[in-house]
DNA sequence: TCACAATACATAATTTTCTTAGGTATATTT
DNA sequence: AAATATACCTAAGAAAATTATGTATTGTGA
């Protein structure tokens, strides 16, 4: 598990990215499989996701579609056309900022080094 | 200039890796340094570094020196053994989270693909 | 020489974002 | 039967940053 510290920022860009390649989830389900993918080392809580999952639809980023399973209602999400294009563009900011902590944090290997 | 939100939570590490490499820098140094490394990319605002740095003096992170350079102060931070350690373990866990990241994101390159 | 930008520190109010804690309810496993 | 997992939600508080100030010296360009 991450310092809590680190993961600040990027819940935005990990819900956009993963409703770009699924189309359609339930808050539930990102957050579980955010656990697999990491294997446990970012889980997201529930305090921080729905509001989150709330403000991207009040901002035409998502909608939302609530369907009855059993007894219990999921409330699926799906990327608005729009929202592709925020999703893009917030994944490739969050690439390029990495590229640009690995010169800051002097972790790019250089030739000649052993 | 990346979004304010994606920078959140990296304060520490990049002070902390900055002065690991100089052992002494002041703190409108480490704002100059950090905006020239990333070409303005990420550029540190007082309200934020200052309050930091003291914190992570309070915590025997860092430890202070005010120079008069003609007739100006500059209070030179340099970090502490103990510092160092913490200093290995934020760059280590950053470099752990942006490997997670790509995973997340879907950003790493796999086996046949095109 | 006068104004503006840069250097150099600092703090306070506000905002943003997350954590913690709580609440409701059904389904499954032990 | 109790505990865990599924599934949603919100509110109070904490943490971290932004924005806005404030002080003061030094260098630069009009």
């Amino acid at each position: 598990m991450y310092s809590s510290e680190l993961i600040k920022g990027t819940l935005k860009t990990i819900i956009l990215a993963l409703l770009s390649d699924e189309e359609k989830m339930y808050g539930y389900e990102i957050t579980q499989k955010v656990k697999n993918l990491t294997g446990g080392k970012i889980q997201l809580t529930e305090g921080a996701l729905y509001p989150t999952l709330h403000a991207l639809e009040a901002q035409g980023i998502l909608t939302t579609e609530v369907v009855n399973v059993g007894n219990r209602l999921r409330k699926y999400y799906t990327i608005t056309p729009s929202g592709k294009t925020v999703a893009h563009e917030k994944v490739t900011e969050f690439s390029e900022f990495m590229a640009t902590m690995l010169i800051l944090l002097d972790l790019q290997p250089r030739a000649g080094e052993a």
